[in-house]
DNA sequence: ATTGCTTTTTGCCATTTGGCAAATGGTTTT
DNA sequence: AAAACCATTTGCCAAATGGCAAAAAGCAAT
């Protein structure tokens, strides 16, 4: 719950009485390995804080195959659909790579505190903002980029996830076969 | 300038003397193909918006290829860098693909129209933030598709630009060589 | 240590794309 | 019409990546 408070701190103050309440609002929630957080299609009832392990958010293209979209790791927030436009999806499945725990809200609850708490829609104002600004994605450095630029800017950008995620979801993530990514892996040393 | 005035009345009204004043402190600019719109390193002085042709934006990479961001065509507004948080970088290149007809306003105007003009800046920040969403580009789907499909995907987005830009930035856009989208080119009809 | 299960590496070959240069086709200028 | 200048296509071969399956390595449970 620290790492919480914490988190929400650096984007703006509260005080004493208004952390006590949103404490109070949450729960925590502990899923293992292969779990999912949410699946497509399904109605999100949570606003969701990662404080320890690793989600992979993925989805199907037209072809069948499972493309992993991005990995989530500790300390960040996960807000659904409606409330980030679109980011997202409910096309998407968020499933735990590794056991996880996380710090959920009702949405009622959420909103309770949007309204009792002065400051924390500005707070989380600006936690989306930063949010967005990750997520606007340089398109044509990415797609100029041959496999192995890729995996070094994944390693550089991601430390802390190359030994925590499996090589098939890097691939994935890097839009190349796991065959593929192994070798240029070996290249690379 | 009818153009433009139609433009912004989409994110909100404006009356007539607002729009005088904002048209008074308009000018209308023409450059021609393969003229500089703005050059990396350079300070941008104007806001504008384009009403006539298609402008390219482009960067160097690490390798020195000339790679092509996107395409900028009708009725679409250029903010500098300062303004749009990091879109239009002040590393990037701007160039006219064909003769361009553009709005422009200093700075220094634009500001006085910020102040003056109430509910201006709601106005742009409504654009702005379309042009966000707009840019957040679906990282993984790109990432995972091949050239023809991308190419497919390219022309179904944006059919307009496809018989007025060379080949050979639609290429360096979709991140492969000319050659290559030429045979796509080839194997799709 | 052995077994069973999962992940990663490797081999083999097909397909895609890159790199480069020449040929072709189109457009503008004279 | 000819010449000059681009843009696009094509040919040739090399490099990168995909597809698939088997082998190897890693890990967990007994």
């Amino acid at each position: 719950m620290e790492k919480f408070i914490e988190f929400v701190l650096q984007f703006g103050n509260l005080n004493k009485q208004q952390i006590d309440l949103i404490v109070r609002k949450a729960s925590v929630v502990e899923f293992r390995k292969d779990e999912y957080y949410w699946e497509a299609g399904k109605i999100v009832r949570y606003i969701g804080f990662l404080t320890d392990g690793v989600i992979r958010v993925f989805y199907y293209n037209n072809k069948g195959e499972e493309i992993t979209r991005y990995f989530i790791d500790e300390n960040h927030l996960i807000l659904s659909g409606n409330m980030v436009d679109e980011i997202y999806k409910p096309s998407e499945y968020l499933s735990a790579i590794t056991d996880c725990k996380m710090i959920i809200f009702s949405k009622q609850d959420w909103k309770e505190i949007l309204d009792t708490v002065i400051g924390w829609d500005s707070i989380i104002q600006k936690i989306v903002t930063r949010h967005h600004s990750e997520k606007i994605s340089r398109r044509s450095e990415l797609i100029s980029q041959d496999g192995t630029e890729r995996y070094l800017d994944f390693i550089q950008k991601f430390p802390t996830l190359v030994n925590r995620v499996p090589l098939s979801f890097i691939a994935s993530y890097l839009g190349m076969t796991q065959s593929s990514l192994s070798r240029i892996r070996k290249n690379i040393l």
